[in-house]
This record gives structure tokens, sequence and C-alpha cells, in this order.
DNA sequence: CTGTTAGCGCGTTCAG
DNA sequence: CTGAACGCGCTAACAG
């Protein structure tokens, strides 16, 4: 292995100007620059940055925390944190959490051990162990920004939508085409994320005075098949909705397959709205109306904000709302009079 | 910042003891592991991890490349990489590259600064420069192992699938069918991939004494947009193919899209095939009969083998191809009549 | 502008 | 079983 030590000795300067060489040239004379570059070239040297990290005490890596990277939703996000991390010099430990608060802890703490500076979570709760009744950021926590799903009390920052104002545009969409029987096809129950788009669906309904029972709320997981089968249960039940809120475009599209199944054709039968908007919403059977949520920015302005802390600013807000927007497709239309 | 000196400190041992009670328990005697526990509770010490690599001259750490980390295809053979990694106490450093060769160079790059140890890639080519004459493993490479995508000469271990029998397997498909007329909707014309595939689909026409004339084939990417386009373009160029032969699912796709644009019944108008077998195949407007490519057992053999390069030992085959399955669902029928 | 000196925090000899 | 001493490769402070 050959090291800082053998360039010095083959350009004949000390280590230390090497170094300089390398990482601040202009304090460095251009003869001597040269001379050293000539020796680095010749013996193949190459740095061993792991030393060096560790005598800056800096790792340059940053750990993404997400519970599923094989999810459209996420790994947008994951790509621009990506970008912008190695503009700057920065790398990506990637952490697949599964949503396993172990698992989130154990990434987390590479950052005391010195692995990493800082951790974005796409996760929904605070990757670090927190007693339920702290609402307080702790100074020894590490540098920590949290992407679009975390709805904690704690005032850590977080970069992501107003979901209660987005899932009540959407809504009144459908209110506004002239549907009054809308049914909700959800996420986890006890998601506050769910909980929030249901907020807003149930505050649109009520400018009609329309309160929504049991039958027609329905709770599953954020996937393909649970929308295929809160869909299936739905209609079991004997609900007949003219209209349909996915709570994402995953279930959107599980549901799409019931509803072809169910002999019922979207838009004409029933309309159908989904949330995300991802890039496959527009190559569904039926082009997918949903919310677009700015997930390239959300991942942009996160991998930012982290590194402004890393720079030792503190952030004054902690609940960063980017803009969403509705984008209607096909997949919706006036009820059938 | 308390170090392995504090609870030396404090514990009344030297910090060779306290090194060792961390990493071999079993050399030190009962009662000493206690007091250093204890020590070790009472300062919070944390290892750092940074600086115990740095003098171990491991890092932990493999990087994978990954041309598009928003690609169904690629994701879900990273995660896999991933549970392997983490169950063996390595971490993952993620490169996206979008097939940039600088951009792989660097990651690569990251082996020889000693902040990784080895290299997994997903891409087409060697994420490292060498001459295009070179047909053997130079020893100076850092540890890699490719998975899928490549094709090249030089006896880089790769595990991925038979492209050409695949292929094969699934044109003869549509042949027993029935079908003469197929098309091929492609990805890039120069990715050998692409060319294996064709490969496969010719030389199953061939039984058939079929030659397929160039408005039958189609190039562009492995995208939803693109297999749209090329399919528009080839009812425009006045092809009536009864089958299409898609390079991959999304391009299958985005070709389901442009056929209910054309009025076109899938499977009674015409079939189609896909390749890869994302999970979202079973959710499109047909479901898609494809070929399923084991994308878990690739990213876990690969890690799998990373790991034990890793270890000294030298892999004797280069290139491991791992079963494939054709999923035949509802987008192929028979030709009417 | 350059060299000398002094560690960073840890693992690993080698004695005892 | 334990401790003293050394050094991994590099950067930073200080002289000169």
């Amino acid at each position: 292995m050959v090291s800082i030590k053998d360039v010095a000795k083959l350009s004949g300067v000390s280590v230390a100007t090497v170094s300089r060489t390398l990482s601040r040239p202009d304090k460095v004379a251009d003869s001597t620059q040269q001379r050293v570059m000539r020796a680095i070239e010749q013996s193949g040297y190459v740095t061993n940055v792991l030393a060096s990290n560790f005598r800056r005490r800096k790792s340059q890596t940053i750990v993404v925390l997400v519970p599923d990277i094989a999810n459209l939703y996420y790994s947008k996000i994951v790509q621009e944190i990506e970008v912008v991390a190695r503009s700057k010099g920065y790398q990506i430990l990637l952490g697949e959490t599964q949503q396993d608060p172990k698992i989130e802890q154990t990434y987390s703490d590479l950052v005391h051990q010195r692995m990493a500076d800082g951790v974005i979570s796409l996760g929904m709760e605070l990757p670090i162990k927190v007693d339920a009744k702290r609402k307080t950021v702790d100074p020894k926590w590490p540098p920590l920004v949290m992407i679009g799903e975390y709805t904690g009390s704690v005032p850590v920052p977080r970069i992501g939508i107003d979901n209660v104002s987005a899932a009540y545009d959407a809504t009144s969409y459908l209110l506004g085409l002239g549907h009054r029987d809308i049914a909700f096809v959800g996420g986890p129950r006890d998601f506050t994320l769910c909980k929030e788009r249901l907020q807003g669906f149930r505050k649109a309904l009520q400018k009609f005075k329309i309160s929504t029972g049991l039958d027609h709320i329905q709770y599953g997981e954020f996937k393909l098949d649970s929308g295929y089968k809160q869909t299936k249960k739905l209609f079991d039940l004997g609900a007949t909705p003219t209209a349909l809120f996915c709570a994402n475009d995953e279930i959107a599209m599980g549901a799409m397959k019931a509803l072809r199944e169910l002999k019922l054709r979207v838009p004409e039968d029933i309309s159908i709205i989904g949330f995300d908007n991802l890039e496959i919403a527009d190559y569904c059977s039926v082009p997918l109306t949903t919310i677009h949520q700015p997930r390239k920015e959300m991942g942009r302005e996160a991998m930012t904000l982290l590194l402004s802390i890393l720079n030792g600013s503190s952030p004054k807000e902690t609940r960063i709302n980017l803009p969403y927007q509705l984008i209607v497709r096909d997949s919706t239309a006036s009820p059938r009079q």
C-alpha cells in the first residue's frame, strides 16, 4: 500500500506538503505542486479516505432510512437525495428498515459510531428511541431530517405536504363532479398519514352534510393487493359508491383490478382517485386522477436542509410543506343520473 | 467525546483490555469484563467504528451501483442485497449511476480509497475503465460482482439468467398458441441485453421458418413511454402483428396503453408478453404474461458471492445463470382465425 | 510557502 | 489473563 509518506519521500517534500497539495493547492507553490503530482502518478498513490475521514472526524456519509426501497414512492425521493449528496461530496448509506424500530435504531447509531454524519428518514416514526412523553429535540440526537410520513409531535425538521388539505381538495373535486356516495380505501388505521388523509376526506364531505358510515371506510395497507382486497370487500358488504378515494396510487391500482373483475367501468360506472402521482399512474387501464406529491423536491429540500444543519445552522421551521397538485386524468367523471 | 481511554481509566484496566472485552470477550476474565461493561455504561462510551475500521483496514461497506434506483427491476435486487449485507455486518453505499461511466468510476474508486471493500454493479458495463481489448481480470480491480445486465467478455463474476433461452421460450409460447406474425418491441439497439433477447426471439421464429422484417423490430428504451411510442409507431408503419414480444414489463405496459388507444383488445385482438415479472405486471389492465426473473435470488447470490470473495476465495464460475420462469397470465391467447 | 511535531481512537503485538 | 508500547495514514497547528 503506497501511502502519503512514500509520495513525500519520492518528491522530496514533507507529508504535510503532499496533503496540502491535495486539499488546498492554493497554499502550495506551483513548482512543488508539480513535483508532488508527478510523484503521485509515478507511485500510483491513492488517498486513504478512511484515514482522512478518521482524522477529520467526518465521514462525508449520510444514512438514508427508507421503509421499502422497492416502492416507487420512496425510491424517487432517494434518487434525488443521492444527486444532491453526490454534488456536495457526500455518500448515501442505504438503510432499508421495513418500519422496524430496531433496524432504524441500528442505522441511526452509525452517527454516534462516527460512520455517518447525519440521517434522513422517510419513515413514520423517529428512528431513535424516544419516550412517548418527550416533546423536544434532544441535542444528543444525530442531525436528522424527516421526509413525508412523520407526523409526530417532537419538532424535528420534516419535509412533506399538507395531507389534510390535499385529501380535502381531492374529495372536493369528486363532490364538484356531483358524487355524493364516496368510499375511502385506506392504508393502516393507526398511521397518522392515513388518518390525515381521512380527515381531509371527511372535512370535504361535511361541507355537503354527508357523513360517512363505517361501511364506506376501509383500512389496509398502502399496497396493490390491499387495494384489491379492500375494494372487493367494500362491494361484498353491499356498498355501491359512485366514487373511490384511494389513499395512495398503489391502492388505486389494486382497486382498479377489483373493479374490472366486478365489471364496473371507470369512470362511467365509478370514479377513482389516487394519491402520490407515481409515473405509472398514467399507464393504468384508465389513466389515474391523483394528487401529485413533489417527490424530487422533497428529496432535494431534505438533503439541502440536512447539509445546512451539518454546517452548523439550526433550522427555524420544523414542518415544511411543499405544494402538491391535483392531476386530473381519465379515472374521474360525473356520476350517471 | 468519550473514548476507549476514558473507559480504561474509569474501570482501572488498560485500553487493550477494553478493546478485547468488546471484540473477543472469551479472552477476558469474567470479573474484568463486568467492570469494563459497567464503566462503558456509566460513561456512555460508543465505539468509534470509523477509527476501528481505519485500524483494521476494512470498511465493512460495499458499494452497490444501480443505473436507476427508481426502477422496480433494480430496486428489488438492491433490497435483497441489503438484507444479506446487514445480516453479515456490512453496509450498503448506494451509487446511482444513470449508466454514466464517470459516476461508476467515482464510486468504484471508493474501494481504492478504502471507503468500501467491494462493489456490486447492476449496470451493463464494468464500472472501471478497461481498454476494449482486455479479456482478463486485473488483480488490481476491486472485488466485484455484476448482476443481470453485464454481458461483456471479461470474466468477472456475474449473476443473471440466460436471456437468449428465456426469450426463446417466451416466443415459442406465442408460436405454440398459433401466432405467426409477432413484433419485437425492444430496448436500446446497442445493449447486449436487448440483442440477446432479440436473438432468442429470432431463434424461435426460425423454427417455423419465419424471418422478421425490419418493420417488426422496434428499438427504444426499457421504459413505459418508450413502449407506448414504439407500439404507436409500429402500427403507424402499417404492421398488423397478432402478438407483441416486449423486451421488458415496462415496455409492455406502455404498449398496452397504446393498444387501448388503438382500440385493440388484449388478448382477443392481439397478444402481449413481457419480461421481468414486476409485481405490478399482475395489475395491468390485463394481467401480463411474462418471464419471471428471480430478482431476490439474484441479489442474494451476488452478495453472498462477493462476501466469499472478500473472505479470500476466488470464484470458479464467472457466469452464473439462475432459473427463470414463464408466467402465463391473461395477456396471451390464440390469434383469431 | 514549507517542515516539524503531535496526535485522532483504536487494534495488535509482545512481554510478563 | 493483562498491560505497555507502537503505529495505522492522515490533518492541523505552529514555527520558521
